[in-house]
DNA sequence: GAGATTATCTTAGTCATTAAGATAATCGCA
DNA sequence: TGCGATTATCTTAATGACTAAGATAATCTC
């Protein structure tokens, strides 16, 4: 095989994977989008418990800059959850200008309540691949993440266009 | 090595799977709604356009079931996209009561700029993968996508609390 | 052709979000 | 030490996308 040119084969590869790719990232927005809705949450709300329930605890601008909003935006989103009783708030004791958010623990499983029914059949699908199969799976999907990351700090920065002219 | 238990270490690399891919999912949309803010537009309006780039052209009332929001908003959502030259909206001369979108050909170029980079990047990301696996990924991906096919049609007809009590 | 259905539009009101600036705490440096 | 600069969050006013409910208008059905 080796040396054998593969490349049209490659090429077509590449489309497909490209094009599931995208489809897949599109569908899991809407899918994002019903399970907020669901749990009567904004995504942003959403996104930022499911940060917390990942990194246990953050600062308000921590949430700010991962939800990809104002601090404003932020301090009303807390209120709410704070009234819905998803989260805590309290100023940081060693610097008191920031207020450290920490996700209720009892009600982290509720989050991932949405989810299961999804985790279950991923599960399933996951069956039948071999160990360095899923391992291949997991390497991409972590380099995904990095590119994502890398991106979206790029899309802040670089960004010339900012917003529509009306705005 | 068949035959041998590798139990524990699939166990620890389907977790790792299932978790880098529910962050990259997250982070995907993240990066959706900076790509839709970049060029001036709304979530939905991207999701509109997106959806009109694939099939052509669509009727408002198939816009609003895809973009899962209602007919009420896709008439302001047109508006503003016509506005902005994206699509071109007439009325069906088989159903006057119709309205059939499509998306300006000369603007679809417009819609994937955000994402070169980002496409730029991720074929770097799978030179180095042979022809198999980034078939793997592929099918892999095609599997995702079915299964939030289906999650979704089941969130929305199976779901029974749909807002949170004050909506 | 009358009533039912379907597709889109209108209207009024809600609510998350932004921009700009206020407030308050901490840092850096003379 | 103390003062100006910086950092973190909050406030305020305004914007605009969205929904629900019902209006309008075209098409089906019998």
């Amino acid at each position: 095989m080796a040396g054998m040119s593969d490349e049209p084969a490659r090429a077509s590869a590449i489309t497909d994977l490209m094009h599931a790719g995208r489809e897949t990232s599109r569908l899991s927005t809407v899918f994002r989008y019903a399970i907020a809705d669901r749990l009567g949450l904004t995504v942003s709300d959403l996104e930022c418990l499911d940060f917390l329930a990942d990194a246990g605890s953050a600062t308000a601008g921590q949430i700010a800059e991962r939800a990809n909003v104002t601090t404003g935006a932020v301090t009303s989103m807390l209120r709410r959850l704070q009234q819905a009783g998803w989260v805590t708030a309290e100023r940081d004791p060693a610097d008191r200008r920031r207020v450290i958010v920490t996700l209720r623990p009892e009600r982290a499983a509720e989050l991932e309540r949405p989810y299961e029914r999804f985790a279950h059949r991923a599960a399933q699908l996951v069956e039948g691949y071999s160990v360095a199969e899923i391992r291949l799976l997991a390497r991409h999907f972590e380099r995904m993440r990095a590119m994502y990351l890398a991106e979206l700090t790029g899309l802040r920065d670089g960004g010339p266009t900012r917003r529509s002219p009306s705005r």
